[in-house]
Parts: C-alpha cells; sequence; structure tokens
RNA sequence: GGGGUGGUAGCUCAAUUGGUUAGAGUACCGGCUUGUCACGCCGGUGGUUGCGGGUUCGAUUCCCGUCCGCCUCGCCA
C-alpha cells in the first residue's frame, strides 16, 4: 500500500516539486476525455486537486482513473506543481495540483446515498442514517475538531490548577428529585434495578469528602426526559468540583476557563464577566438566564395598571398563589408587566403584532395587549384603557412617541415567562441581536426554594445539595421561601452554558433540606444515606460547577441545533437512526434480567420506517 | 401527553378544483470531450407518492388511523 507522506489539504506552493503521496476519498471527479482527469481528493484537513495526464503517465494508471467514482478511497504518488489551467481561489490548496505518477484504488465506494457536498441542504433524517458520510462534511470534521480542541484545553487548564480526572460509576442508585432515570435491570439482583446517572453530581461530593481537594470529569449525563434543540436526553458535562473554596472562587477558576478558552480559539478577551442577581433577572428580563445583548427590558407596572378599568389587568392582579400557610400573604399575586419596544425600522407589522397573542397562549397567557403612542397619546389596541395613566407609563417604561407597548397579565410566573419568551422574540423580529458578540454573565443569589401549590411542598430550585448563602443560614429554616442559596450559573448569549452551587457540607443543613422539600426522615436515610454518612465523616466545605459541553460547542461553532455538535446524535424520539436503537432483545436477556415486558404484543402493527 | 409542521426518484424539489403515461435538477449508467474546478455536450435507467384503511368512475391531492423527521408546551432537581 502507498503509504501518505502529507494531508491533502496541507499542500501549498511551498511544496512544488515535492514528491508526495495522498489518501482520501474523490469529493468530485472531472473527466475531461481521453488521458485527462481531474480528481479532488479529500481527507480531513481539505481539498486537493489531482490530474491524471496521459502525457505525463502510463495509459494502465489513466485507464483505472477512469474508472474512479464519487467517494472511491485512493492513495495517489505524484508530484507537487503549480497549476497549469491557472489557480482556484475558492480552495486553500488551489494555486498547486498533484500530477498523479502512481494510483491505488483501496475501496471503491457504492454511489452514496448522499454526498458531502450537498448535505448541507439534506434532510436531517438522511444525514443521520448516513452519519459515516454526513460526518465527512469539512464543516462537521470542524466541529468534531472544535470540540476536541474544548476538552483538551479543559484538561490543561484545569489540570494545571491541579485538578485530577477522576471516573465515577455509570450503574449508580435511581435518584428521587431531578429528571427521569434511565434504569437498567441487575441480572444478579431479581428485581433490583441501577438507573444511569444524571450527573455525577454526589459522588463528586464524596470525592471531596474522601480528600480528592480537586475534581474533573468530562462525562456523559442521561436524563429520560424529551429533547429539544438544544437538548439531547444524553449529554456531556465538563463536571468540576473544588474544596475549601467559597463561591467566589468557584466563580473567579471557570471565569478563568472561559477566558482562556475564548482567548485560545478566538484570541477575543472576554473582559470581566458581569453578574445580575436572579430577581433582577427576572423583574428586568423575566427569564433565569438573560440574553443582554440587546434592550426591550419588561418592567412590573403593576401597580400603575391598577389604577384602569381594563378587566384584563384588574382580572389578573386579584388572582393569587396561595404560599405555604394557605394564604395570600405568603403567596404571590397577579402582575401586569410590560415592554416598551421602539420601532425605528417597520419590522413590527400588525400582523406581526396579533401573532404575538398565539405565541403567548403556548405558554398558558391570555394573549399580548398592546398598544402604540402617537404625537396625541395612545392610538390602537387597548389605548382607550391606557389613556388615563398615560403619563404614568410614558414615565414609568421612558416611552417616546411611536413605541409599541407589549403587556403581559396574569399569574406571576406566566406573565414573567410570556414576557420574557417574548422579548427575544421581539428581538428576533426586530432583528436587533448583534452579531458576533460574546455576552457572558454570572447569574446568582438563587431562591432556595419554590413552593410547589400542588404537592404542597418545597421544591429545591437547583437541587437539594446546594447550601444557603452564609448570611442566610437563620433564614433558610424559618422562611425558606426568602432564602438566597450559593448557586450561580453562567449565562452566554440568552443560553445557560454552565451551573453550580457550593454544597451543603453539614449534616444537619441537609437533613433540614430533605424535611423541607418533603423527604422522611426514613426516605432521606434510604435514599440519601450515604451522603449523609459522608457527610457525618469530615466533610469540607466544598463547591462546584458543571458545564454543558454539547451547549458550549454549540455557541462557540454558531450552530442552534444539538445533533450538530454530537457525533452520533439521537433524534427527538430518542432513537439512533443509524443503529436504530432502540431495538428489541433476545427473549432470553429478558428471562436472564428477570424483566417482563408489560407492552401487548405488536408484532402485527406495520411499523415500517 | 398536548400543539404546529413535514414525508413524492439515491438526494433536492414540482405536480392547477380530485383527472390521461407523476415531472425537473442532481446523482447513477452509456457515449463524446486534453486545463477542468458545481466542467461541458448527447442519450438512458430510476417511483409501493412513509405505511394501512376509507370516500370516489378515478386519490400524490379529500377523510380516518398509524409510523417517522423537525419545532414547541409540559418535562428537563
Amino acid at each position: 500500500m502507498l503509504k501518505r507522506t502529507n494531508m491533502c489539504g496541507s499542500l501549498r506552493a511551498s511544496h512544488v516539486g515535492q514528491t508526495v503521496i495522498l489518501a482520501g476519498w474523490i469529493n468530485t471527479y472531472r473527466d475531461q476525455g481521453r488521458g485527462l482527469i481531474f480528481t479532488d481528493l479529500r481527507d480531513r484537513e481539505g481539498l486537493c486537486q489531482v490530474v491524471f495526464d496521459l502525457e505525463q503517465a502510463a495509459e494502465k494508471m489513466v485507464t483505472l482513473a477512469k474508472t474512479l467514482r464519487r467517494e472511491y478511497v485512493i492513495a495517489v504518488k505524484g508530484t507537487v506543481r503549480i497549476r497549469a489551467g491557472g489557480s482556484n481561489p475558492k480552495l486553500a490548496t488551489g494555486e498547486i495540483e498533484i500530477v498523479a505518477e502512481e494510483l491505488e484504488l483501496l475501496n471503491a465506494a457504492e454511489p452514496p446515498p448522499i454526498l458531502p457536498d450537498e448535505a448541507e441542504r439534506t434532510n436531517e433524517e438522511t444525514r443521520l442514517k448516513y452519519r459515516y458520510i454526513d460526518l465527512r462534511r469539512p464543516r462537521m470534521q470542524q466541529i468534531l475538531e472544535t470540540r476536541s480542541r474544548v476538552t483538551k484545553f479543559a484538561r490543561d487548564y484545569f489540570g494545571g490548577h491541579k485538578f485530577l480526572e477522576i471516573e465515577t460509576p455509570l450503574l449508580i442508585k435511581t435518584t428521587p428529585e431531578g429528571a427521569r432515570d434511565f434504569i437498567v435491570p441487575a441480572r444478579l439482583h431479581p428485581g433490583k434495578w441501577y438507573a444511569l446517572p444524571q450527573s455525577p453530581q454526589l459522588f463528586k461530593q464524596i470525592l471531596m469528602v474522601a480528600g480528592c481537594d480537586r475534581y474533573l470529569q468530562i462525562c456523559k449525563c442521561m436524563r429520560d426526559e424529551d429533547p429539544r434543540a438544544d437538548r439531547q436526553a444524553e449529554f456531556t458535562q465538563i463536571d468540576l468540583e473544588m474544596s475549601f473554596i467559597e463561591r467566589e472562587d468557584v466563580m473567579s477558576m471557570m471565569s478563568g476557563f472561559v477566558k482562556g478558552l475564548w482567548q485560545e480559539l478566538f484570541t477575543y478577551d472576554v473582559g470581566t464577566i458581569a453578574r445580575i442577581t436572579y430577581a433582577d433577572s427576572m423583574e428586568r428580563f423575566g427569564i433565569d438566564r438573560p440574553d443582554m445583548r440587546y434592550g426591550l427590558e419588561t418592567r412590573d407596572i403593576s401597580a400603575i395598571a391598577a389604577k384602569t378599568d381594563f378587566a384584563v389587568f384588574k382580572d389578573a392582579l386579584a388572582l393569587v398563589k396561595t404560599g405555604p400557610d394557605g394564604t395570600a400573604a405568603t403567596g404571590k399575586r397577579g402582575v401586569v408587566k410590560a415592554i416598551r419596544v421602539p420601532t425605528p425600522n417597520e419590522k413590527i407589522t400588525r400582523k406581526i403584532l396579533d401573532s404575538y397573542s398565539e405565541f403567548a397562549k403556548t405558554f398558558k397567557a391570555g394573549g399580548v395587549p398592546y398598544t402604540k403612542l402617537g404625537a396625541n397619546g395612545f392610538e390602537t389596541g387597548v389605548a382607550k384603557f391606557c389613556e388615563p395613566i398615560r403619563a404614568e407609563l410614558i414615565a414609568a417604561l421612558g416611552l417616546e412617541v411611536g413605541d409599541i407597548v407589549l403587556f403581559a397579565a396574569d399569574h406571576y410566573d406566566i406573565a414573567t415567562k410570556t414576557l420574557g419568551e417574548l422579548r427575544q422574540k421581539v428581538a428576533r423580529d426586530l432583528q436587533i441581536i448583534p452579531e458576533g458578540e460574546w455576552n457572558f454573565v454570572w447569574v446568582v443569589d438563587f431562591p432556595m426554594f419554590d413552593w410547589d401549590g400542588e404537592g404542597k411542598r418545597w421544591v429545591a430550585l437547583h437541587h437539594p445539595f446546594t447550601s444557603p448563602n452564609p448570611d442566610q443560614f437563620d433564614v433558610f429554616a424559618s422562611d425558606p421561601g426568602a432564602c438566597l442559596s450559593a448557586g450561580y450559573d453562567l449565562v452566554l448569549n440568552g443560553s445557560e452554558i454552565a451551573g453550580g452551587s457550593i454544597r451543603i457540607h453539614n449534616m444537619n443543613v441537609q437533613e433540614t433540606v430533605f424535611k423541607l422539600i418533603g423527604l422522611t426522615e426514613a426516605d432521606a436515610k434510604m435514599k440519601f444515606g450515604f451522603l449523609l454518612d459522608a457527610l457525618r465523616h469530615g466533610a469540607p466545605p466544598h463547591g462546584g460547577i458543571a458545564f454543558g459541553l454539547d451547549r458550549l460547542v454549540m455557541h462557540i461553532v454558531g450552530t442552534d441545533n444539538i445533533r450538530d455538535v454530537i457525533a452520533f446524535p439521537k433524534t427527538q424520539s430518542g432513537i439512533d437512526l443509524m443503529t436504530d436503537a432502540p431495538g428489541p432483545v433476545d427473549p432470553e436477556q429478558l428471562v436472564e434480567t428477570h424483566v417482563r415486558s408489560t407492552v401487548p404484543d405488536t408484532a402485527t402493527s406495520s411499523t415500517t420506517r
């Protein structure tokens, strides 16, 4: 076999005169007639034109070259020379070509169902089925390489800060709370089950108790929940934990990582990463992962709205979600919130404004009343209700003539979320989201708990191992709803790329949290006994964070599709179209693992796909 | 579990109100072509219109069911 000496994409004019051996796939094939054939040979690093010329080479080779087709795998020996027919500026190697002297057909290929050239506009279903061809595309190769550079940088950076890479088990005990677990039957223990980890959370905490001091793992996490464009049941985290630290220590270590990574990949200075409290973020952006690249902030105008006769406002303000003592006093009242939309351009048409109500309904809101401020007062939509509070609205929202005001009036949660989502939609419609800007922000001071009115219990906002902030220990048991946690999220352009917290290292505090979220002492002992035991045996103060690697890479390579950054992703229904997993198992495997399906035999149904 | 949207040649798409033999580009096959680079020119093969049922003289088109892709709500501590 001809042994490769160079990569296709690496050849330049400086190589002219050298005899090289290339190996790769036939990207394109241009037969100019008897004795002159061009092919573009492709490997991981790019394309290189190879010319078979009867005047320069044996007829036998040119005859073989005539049989070449797209995606055939060949090795070719030849001399690098400046292109006789002029250079091709579209190719990095466009100045040169290889004159073939020896050709070896390593493998023929069937006509490919998709061509790497055209995969960009090919149905994703087909791309996923023939993933090995899809991955041959330069774009996909570039993404895989970038992903590799990110994980290498993480290992270098954290390794340099004395983090140890330690593996944790994949077959673990099921955890209550949180996402739905994937479960695995335990053959040696009839009727018992392992769960696949949603994250190594408890193990990394135990590693801190074990004195490992600083932990790093780039690990798969599995959550059996419905996927989204930026979410997959099986995903990867850069998982980290540190001992003898406070919130500031973790945040500065992680800021350093992000700064270094952006320096490495983009030669870009991230600068000082801003901070915002959860409360501010919800108030101003209606979401806990604010995109601060543009304005359109939301304002609570409940006090002003109360002065109108508008039934939608009045009804919303009368809504009450009762609190833990069953009264309105501790609960959340309905609100009226508004966004000022300046319209320097005419992107927001009447039709679009009306579509916002439909959009709002997906978040269970009634609709989106709106009005426009004209030279002589409010003009359209709910203008007549807004007129009496004109001066106050103008002052509260900083309105100018020509502005549109969008309202959401509902339960606090619904109104806030609706306007938070609407804000992002409006920004897209107005096309005011700046391209190429990296807006990092730390979100801090999350509430410890949220009151679940239906379950009549407190729910941990982050997870139940998150510590209250140091100044919150006296309020946390007496007034859980007011307690702020030592959690922190890192947000990039409105997307959460990392989340973590200082953990509870005191057994009593941990037991209190379990009690608050409705775990009985017996339950806590059965489900988290090992953690409570560990906390009893000398747990250092510790905390950590986990970066969502997939999402991080999505931002870096500029895609909004998580499947683009995963070599072998699954579809929205959790199917791997290449391997056709999940699939049936041999009945014997079920017997061995003591499992019997409750699904009726569906062999008769037509399930061709 | 809910909502939206899509499925026609290997691939990307078209097909009028339900009407004759379901078309085009590309890929593929054959021929021609000595400087192309999305090479070009000529010819050709290629279809269970996702699957199943129904309405109809007649269904890619209308109806019902179902499978699959994508987006999304719920969910994702």
